[in-house]
DNA sequence: CGCCGCTTGTGAGCCGCGCCACAGCGCGCT
DNA sequence: AGCGCGCTGTGGCGCGGCTCACAAGCGGCG
């Protein structure tokens, strides 16, 4: 019984997906009898930088952070994954080891595709490839703004920016402005752009008195986009 | 005859291209008279950041950087393309407009594909399509590092890891080290990690006293590659 | 209830490195 | 030859932001 209905959740799950729902309806069931549910406790390590990865993963419920470490214990966030979300491609299409550690933000559910699986779907179907690419295509694309943003800017412009971006992942329009639904310490928010936590702090509470932000129950709410992104675009 | 020397030069060029040399001859014959040639002196704008992109070039002959500016006018070159090596992918590919410059470092040919023409291929040929794909991964990881390299690590360790990427790209074993058959001014070197022009000044001659590195008639020998390795890996 | 760990808030000090200023130098162009 | 421009070599100043140190709030858990 059990069984059954997991399956039946499986089969619904990659029909919702971006990158299945396209397929025919017995290739779907093939890979989705063959896909594994993995469940992920609230800041459990999903798997670490230099694991042999030959699986990718779907995020079906809650959230996934994918980061690094430097060798004196700082940490850098490269994203976080949302529900719907994939990751772990990279390694599972190039066979080379992982290049971060991928950790659960929440209480997570995710639907695991081995590459044995993936891969004779892939080489079937062209347009499943293209969709692949794309995806890699727009990983590029984040990661390269990434770069520029930490050379050209100050620490007030990025984390400007990184809360436009959290804006636009997490945001949910309210009463008063963009609500971030999504909770993140000080220092987390410090990691996904390169500032202490102390700078974070003083940036947060800045722009809280000059009434860009606010802050309700631990979530930032955006009341002022536009002084935000002054504050983003202002080339210091 | 012009005209006829020209099209054997592509189709021989295809046949050497590490992408495309699995194909078919027919096919690559085709692709080959549909490229276009095209030749750009040494500092000439290649194209754009912003720029519609819907082809991607193979260099031929000469280098081509990657770059992008700041909005204060600070440069960052993100990758210095070798000859057989290729560029413009990801454009082409997802069809959003070129996120960096690409300038003619020396006197280049290069071959020019177009959108039209590569896609059709793209789909018969998954194994070309795979090729791709591993590219991109590459592109990735590479970005990815530089990344992290940039929020991790100090001046001096970002260098010297700079200073072994272009050795391994460029380097050339002689005599008495490793030699970087490039000449890049002092200036480019420090747009390569982000560090400023004096900077590098003042690292390449303590370098050069502690007999790390030396300079002959303007290119960089690298003698002691363990010491490099230290002060890249030197945590600070 | 009291303790502990995690988070937030804030000030002081320090340091890496960017920016500025200037001087010599090689090279091409007229 | 003479000029100008881009590159190299060096020193000093200033500042952004990291580090450290400490206080106070806030659950969660035995």
């Amino acid at each position: 019984m059990t069984a059954i209905r997991i399956n039946f959740d499986k089969d619904l799950v990659l029909a919702g997906h971006f990158l299945l729902k396209h397929l025919e309806r017995e290739e779907r069931h093939r890979l989705a009898t063959a896909a594994r549910l993995s469940h992920h406790a609230r800041g459990a390590m999903i798997f670490q930088k230099g694991d042999p990865g030959d699986s990718m993963m779907a995020v079906i419920r809650g959230r996934v952070k994918i980061c690094c470490h430097s060798m004196d214990g700082k940490e850098l966030v490269l994203s976080i994954i949302n529900k719907g979300g994939l990751f772990g491609e990279i390694a599972l299409l190039d066979g080379e080891p992982r290049t971060a550690d991928a950790v659960a933000l929440e209480e997570t559910d995710l639907l695991v595709l081995d590459r044995s699986q993936l891969m004779p779907v892939l080489t079937a179907r062209p347009d499943l490839a293209f969709r692949i690419i794309s995806v890699l295509c727009q990983r590029l694309r984040q990661t390269s703004e990434h770069l520029e943003d930490t050379l050209f800017l100050e620490a007030p412009s990025r984390f400007a920016r990184a809360l436009k971006r959290l804006g636009d992942a997490f945001g949910k329009r309210g009463p008063e402005g963009l609500r971030l639904d999504i909770k993140l310490s000080q220092q987390q928010l410090g990691c996904l752009v390169g500032v202490s936590r102390e700078s974070v702090n003083k940036l947060l509470n800045e722009w809280q008195r000059a009434g860009v932000i606010e802050m309700d129950a631990g979530y930032i709410v955006i009341r002022d986009t536009d002084a935000l992104d002054d504050i983003a675009d202002s080339c210091g």
